[in-house]
DNA sequence: TTGTTTAATACAACTCAGTTGCAAATTTAA
DNA sequence: TTAAATTTGCAACTGAGTTGTATTAAACAA
């Protein structure tokens, strides 16, 4: 069950990814703290799942395990066709999805089914 | 600062280990169902800690958030000579770590200091 | 062996990201 | 404009992990 009505929420939400660069990542934290004065944390963590089943973002955990959220591909809670790596940086605390396909090791006897991968560096603003 | 003195609780959560397969990963959750009622959680908690910065354990994050633990790789918190990836199979929840490299995606302008790789699916027994 | 020092432990209380249940409000369709 | 269905806010909760502190136990020297 994914998005069925454009409430003030869903289109404040959006607008925080569209203004976003198109490969940042934005966390809930950081999510809760722009917009909790504004709508209730539970509705936020709500619409985020809901955006999150209709591909049009997607979802992944940092380091600490906390949860960070990016722009869809097309991708829905079931349906992953794309898995690419997420980049975050250790002096700025940006987080990015990169724009490369991963080749994941052969391992024979086993079935993948879903991978994720997290570099951790410096981004290319901070890394002189 | 990692263990200095070989105690009740060191010993037994190192035979936790021992007793596992060498691949196998154990979560914290599960070294807390076993052994919480001869140790508080807590106690649990430190020794993983300093277990992990002597290199006698590693330590990495599963889909859910949640910490698991495996037998080192002569890594500390702070040296990590060895990068492999976690696999977690779908079925029966087992953790392993993969004894293969991972092939880091190229990426000029930025630098890699670390990363980790978790990848799930069917295990070897449960991959018919 | 005993005493002293120092680290390790238990306990309780806490933190905080994320979840749940439900009544009230809002949207959509009829 | 009403009825049906979804969304929201609120408050309370969950549970993994942390912190402070008094007590206990390990290590070591005499």
């Amino acid at each position: 069950m994914g998005i069925i009505r454009k409430t003030k929420s869903v289109v404040e939400l959006l607008k925080e990814f569209d203004n976003n660069s198109s490969l940042g990542a934005i966390s809930v934290i950081t999510l809760i703290e722009r917009l909790g004065s504004k709508f209730n944390k539970t509705t936020i963590y709500r619409v985020l799942d809901k955006l999150e089943e209709d591909g049009v973002l997607h979802s992944f955990l940092g380091k600490n395990g906390l949860k960070w959220y990016a722009k869809g591909n097309g991708c829905s809670t079931n349906v992953h066709n794309d898995v690419h790596p997420h980049f975050q940086c250790l002096v700025c605390g940006k987080m990015d999805c990169l724009t490369v396909s991963v080749a994941l090791p052969k391992m024979p006897n086993r079935k993948v089914v879903a991978s994720q991968l997290l570099i951790q560096g410096k981004c290319e603003e901070c890394f002189v």
